[in-house]
DNA sequence: TTAATATATGAATATATATTAAAATATTCA
DNA sequence: TGAATATTTTAATATATATTCATATATTAA
């Protein structure tokens, strides 16, 4: 039997599109990555942990974005930033992507 | 038990960053979606088949960006050029959005 | 209040992407 | 061969994104 067909709105299909757009970016992906196994993570711990030269600024750009998208959330507690991931499901893309065979 | 932790490694992000980038636009989701339930697709099928208003030569540089990053593939018939999905597992995509709480 | 620290913001630049229109190519058919 | 059709390519433009640097803000501690 073959599955139904899927129906995505032109309105669903835009914001699954901005949340993929969000973190299609190496240093994104990592992020998610480094917060998966060790959330709430302050910037400049998450900064130490990308596997890349990593400048703060840029970092806070980038968690900025994926916050404003809604991909993270963030708490403030004194002087730092702690971000976590908003939606964890969304860790399945990891999944997703070691299954396929494109690379 | 706490999963084990995932390590892609800096190639493998940017290589799952290329393929996310390369579907991360509504049109480029459509046309899976499309394709899931009715490929191989020609062109101009695929264009009619799409919820918006589609210039055929937009069309053609969506599915040329695609064939070129590994997400399609093509085969030439008469006048006609037909698109397929190159690893359906990719689809599953759409699942893991589908179950997010991000929208 | 000042200094030190953590993070964010803004501006400048470089690069990538999307869209459209026009022209080019390839195939089939009369 | 020449017209019709399907698709691709090129160029032009607009817009979005990533990176870096300099500066600003907020918090804490001396």
């Amino acid at each position: 039997m073959k599955s139904t067909k899927r129906q995505f709105s032109v309105l669903k299909l835009q914001q699954v599109a901005k949340i993929l757009k969000t973190i299609s970016h190496p240093v994104k992906l990592e992020i998610l990555e480094v917060l998966e196994s060790n959330e709430p993570l302050d910037v400049s711990s998450i900064c130490d942990k990308i596997g890349i030269n990593c400048e703060i600024s840029m970092m806070s750009h980038h968690l900025s974005k994926m916050k404003d998208n809604g991909v993270l959330v963030s708490e403030k507690k004194g002087k730092q930033v702690f971000y976590k991931i908003a939606d964890r499901q969304l860790l399945s893309i990891f999944d997703c992507m070691e299954g396929c065979d494109l690379f």
